[in-house]
DNA sequence: ATTAATACTGTATAAATAAACAGTATGAAA
DNA sequence: TTTCATACTGTTTATTTATACAGTATTAAT
């Protein structure tokens, strides 16, 4: 899929705001005031190239006849992660899903496929999709998605300062992770704020 | 809140149909079209109808200009169910989330509000929203809402014929559930079809 | 060095669209 | 009985909108 330059983006990204807030896609004329262009032939010279390069159909002779191909939509899920790859990394996603609510009390930047049984007691079990917002700041009692070593598991937090962090797994038959995160490589890769599971 | 005829329900509905599948709200032309009116005027009519009775906004001056009032839209969540009365009775509607999305295999209904630990071993807990598909026919295996004289209750099925019923908690502590559908009030209510869960 | 793509302004126009006004008919409410 | 809401047809018009065409300028690719 081609590239797109840093207005095409703009414009993409807008074109999905509006959607999702006003509930119908923008006319040229509202994407040229947006950015300030003196003609709406503007926008229509970067739909077509969006358009071109797979991003957008547009429905000709339809007002506001604009959708936004579902392939670049929808929040990735994250599977299996590669050792040592970043967790949005193209391979790492298995698929996208259509997402909007006001479902999680913060956005969801991805949600990631639980492997095992570690975070069974606090109803967290294998093939869940867990909501995983990016951020650094968590707090003890967070459950966070965190990286050891290249690892990427997810724990609930029970201490972090510089010297110690403690990840506490929600199963008797577990016991706690306890780095050095100036001697291990440590990160957080973000919080947990909820559940999705879809039974077949 | 003032009731709507039969039409300005269908029209309403197909409002929000467009909404979901064209990622656009419908003209007054498109709306004449699909039920058959031979003037547009129709159409208008009754958006004038359904926006006096504040069930969605008309934008002057703008193609497409309809927005679904979000209180109407969005899918019932059921939190305590009152002895006796229907489950999606309004005194049982807690709220309405906004959910779009094909993540569920089957169209949900509503989402109950678990209570108590009886299905822990399978991952759902207090306080989960358990996605609802109505549907009278369930099969073993499946993970039920139950309605067994007035009170409503979720668990494994695990037989089901004529004279008995046997509904399986997912925790040692719980016994399995006997009923005699035929002595006894049984119905099922629906299948869940998955988990949601909000940590805050 | 030339071509192609990007990123715009400016003008123009046909078609899409909202929305008013004038009717007809029916049933329910006051 | 009269009024009001509903449910339409039919016509008209101002505005919105998509979209083509003619330019200019810049940058990246060939």
């Amino acid at each position: 899929m081609k590239n797109l330059t840093t207005r095409q983006s703009e414009i993409l990204t807008f074109i999905s705001d509006v959607i999702s807030n006003e509930g119908m896609p923008p006319t040229r004329k509202e994407i040229a005031l947006k950015f300030g262009f003196k003609s709406a032939n503007s926008a229509e010279e970067h739909l077509k190239a969006l358009d071109k390069k797979g991003y957008i159909d547009l429905h000709g002779g339809t007002s506001r006849g604009i959708s936004i191909n579902k392939s670049f939509l929808g929040i990735p899920i994250v599977g299996s992660v590669a050792a040592g790859s970043p967790l949005l990394a193209v391979e790492n996603v298995e698929e996208r899903i259509e997402f909007n609510g006001n479902i999680f009390s913060d956005s969801v930047d991805y949600f990631l496929r639980v492997k095992g049984d570690s975070m069974n007691e606090v109803g967290i079990v294998e093939g869940d999709l867990i909501a995983i917002n990016k951020r650094k700041d968590v707090k003890p009692g967070d459950i966070v998605v965190a990286r050891i070593n290249d690892d990427v598991t997810v724990k609930t937090l029970f201490h972090l300062d510089k010297r110690k962090v403690i990840l506490r797994p929600e199963n008797k038959n577990y016991k706690n992770i306890e780095i050095n995160p100036s001697v291990e490589n440590f990160d957080i890769e973000g919080k947990c704020l909820g559940v999705l599971r879809n039974y077949n």
